[in-house]
DNA sequence: TAGGTATTCAATCAAATGATGGAGCAAAAC
DNA sequence: GTTTTGCTCCATCATTTGATTGAATACCTA
């Protein structure tokens, strides 16, 4: 009834639903212009006919693979929000990290997809946006960051970014970091949760005390003063 | 009289050069496959055939790039650990981010280059391979997080890798994130450095007294304790 | 079952892309 | 002054790639 995405997403054996799955891990690994459609269309077992027949061009179906990366991503985060909301700082770092690293690991298209979105132009241009804005605000509003989500400051923005993309980059690194450090991917992961805990849970965490003048304003707010409902972390979560 | 490289690095007026420095640009901003030869000869004001004649065919060139980048990455970090090499880390840190991000502002594509190969695959497999795990196992070695810079722990790793991360996503996705923080470009930079500090320091420094069971190993050698000779921050540094 | 609709594929196209050959030409070598 | 060498471009190829057409087939509905 909705987006051609929601039906698609309705049903997984669906042909529309299997090129999408398939596009989605493709165009990850690699990048709008590293991927053919015939790549995407081999793996699926099917004719390149067909996949313009059910998702037209090759735009159309790299948008239809952002937007839905973008739902899947919003979805995790609320549902992590609500896991760890009310909980100190810390708590919410560490619970947050772990889990959202073993949920980016199980889909590492859309680290891989989000990053390549920030870090490499399309020749021609694809129109539709990854929702990174609302995200970050969201996160920034949850951790204290920012009073109101719409309006976070450009530092809070940028501390969320870097929580996000420290994330993103052992995930969608990791072909290249694993078989350089040498490790299996149980302790690889291991590895990857301890290292975002060390370098990011002092920064947020235990800056009483020293009030560095870009001590994160607004910081101090572990318990109380929060709204009814839970802090809405995706804007499209159903 | 080394290699063609070397050569191409001496005039940076011959053609041989010029075609090196745009090359460097396109591909970072389009990765490999987003990246014609055409795209790089028009650029350049020059015939394909011109380009190919100078530098064989593309997967070549872009290995030149490849190397190019490196040497440049590899002295500008042996620099930067000659400016900082005895301070405290805390010092370190705030020196080295500064410069290096100035440095890395300065020349984008090398932060583009490296992140593309981190997190993309080519089709073609292009086998010039980034020096990564020397840099960053000398950094290690450099920051007091391991003895041997040619045995760095996995985890001494990872925190480098953190850091080097940290600073390439900034300059990488600046096309993205500074429209999205509405800054102009001296207001980023400055944040970017800031937020790099904010996040950074902390996890590395002040970690007396807490003693976390994942505290950085052999971290609190701020002073004595060094060689004569400075640390070889790069491998292939002239 | 008849008629229609939805789906799939083989064949094919046009454009883009990587790459080459050879002519022209200028500077250097002799 | 002639020859050689190095450099550049025009014209052209072969392949890849995005995309379409129309025939065949499966499925669905009345």
């Amino acid at each position: 009834m909705k987006s051609p995405l929601e039906k698609a997403r309705k049903n997984p054996e669906s042909m529309k639903a299997r090129i999408l799955a398939v596009a989605r891990r493709i165009f990850g690994e690699y990048g709008f212009h590293g991927t053919t459609t015939r790549m995407i269309a081999k793996e699926v077992g099917i004719d390149i006919s067909t996949l313009h027949y059910h998702w037209g061009d090759k735009n159309d179906l790299y948008e239809a693979v952002v937007m839905d990366v973008n739902n899947d991503l919003g979805k995790e985060l609320f549902k992590v929000e609500k896991i760890v909301h009310g909980s100190s700082l810390e708590e919410r770092l560490n619970v947050s990290i772990d889990r959202m690293m073993d949920y980016l690991f199980d889909h590492p298209e859309i680290s891989n997809l989000v990053l390549l979105r920030y870090f490499s132009k399309t020749r021609n241009e694809v129109d539709v946006d990854f929702k990174v804005p609302e995200f970050s605000g969201d996160i920034a509003r949850a951790m204290g960051l920012a009073k109101d989500a719409k309006n976070p400051s450009p530092r809070a923005m940028m501390k969320v970014m870097s929580i996000m993309n420290g994330m993103h980059n052992f995930v969608s690194g990791e072909n290249f970091f694993r078989p350089m450090l040498n490790l299996d991917r149980k302790n690889y992961i291991r590895a990857v949760k301890e290292t975002l805990k060390f370098i990011l849970i002092p920064a947020f965490v235990s800056r009483e005390g020293k009030t560095k003048k870009d001590a994160a304003p607004g910081l101090s707010v572990p318990k109380k003063k929060r709204s009814a409902r839970p802090t809405q972390t995706a804007g499209t979560a159903e």
